[in-house]
DNA sequence: GATGTATATAACATTTTAGTTATAGAACTT
DNA sequence: AAGTTCTATAACTAAAATGTTATATACATC
């Protein structure tokens, strides 16, 4: 679980840019050509954006005479969404805590207004 | 579910040191010279890691006398989280298709073999 | 073999990021 | 009120990211 591996998947995820093309990947392979379409940007652009996603492990690539069709893989996904569930565990779990503390303040002040408050009696 | 608000949550969770911020601020709100501590890293250096966080809306600042306390908000994760999972799903749903294709190849190939084999022989 | 098409790389400019030190301000302590 | 503690900000530097254009390379086709 190399920090760095965390450090490139999330990067890679945030830009826009590169999540559009692994949406656009995830129906299926597509030429570096086909994925530059759809963007306002130049060809050397898109390259550069998929060699960020093919170091992270994002994506793979193939080839199929000049074309280098590139294929989205998901190994590196399961790292970084486990980290964000265990994070997000971690939080609840706090939270939860942090409310049965609230509880037990809430019961103890309780007691101490029973005690101050004469039996019987209301507040 | 505007794109930079994407952005700028896999940009905070794309660097160790917040990811380590974000890990202590899990079990409890923390000061800023307490998260400070465990880093060779001066004081504004993690005030600028706060920073970030804060923008991403995933921590929170309170006030305690001198301090400000930081604590860590849940809620920027769920986008993330399912623009990860979307994405996961779509590539197994073309993953699965992709085997059905196959599939179906291998079922076609089957069916042409049979036929160019003359009845009762086997091959 | 000349031309076209798909992609990568080089060289460059600009912006952003991540750190530094120095300093300022606010609130506590004595 | 003087000093200490906690935090933020300013000014700076260095490195990385993101884009550009121009060019090289590899294969396909005419």
């Amino acid at each position: 679980m190399l920090s760095t591996q965390l450090d490139a998947t999330f990067s890679a995820l945030a830009d826009p840019t590169r999540r559009a093309i692994l949406a656009r990947l995830a129906l299926g392979e597509a030429s570096v050509m086909e994925l530059a379409a759809p963007f306002a940007m130049s060809q050397p652009a898109i390259s550069k954006h998929l060699k960020v996603l093919e170091k992270a492990g994002l994506v793979s690539r193939g080839r199929d005479a000049q074309r280098r069709p590139v294929k989205a893989l998901a190994e590196p996904l399961a790292e970084a969404t486990k980290w964000m569930e265990t994070y997000r565990e971690t939080l609840e779990m706090n939270f939860s805590r942090l409310d049965d503390l609230l509880e037990e303040l809430k019961a103890e002040d309780a007691a101490k207004t029973a005690r101050k408050t004469p039996k019987g009696e209301t507040q």
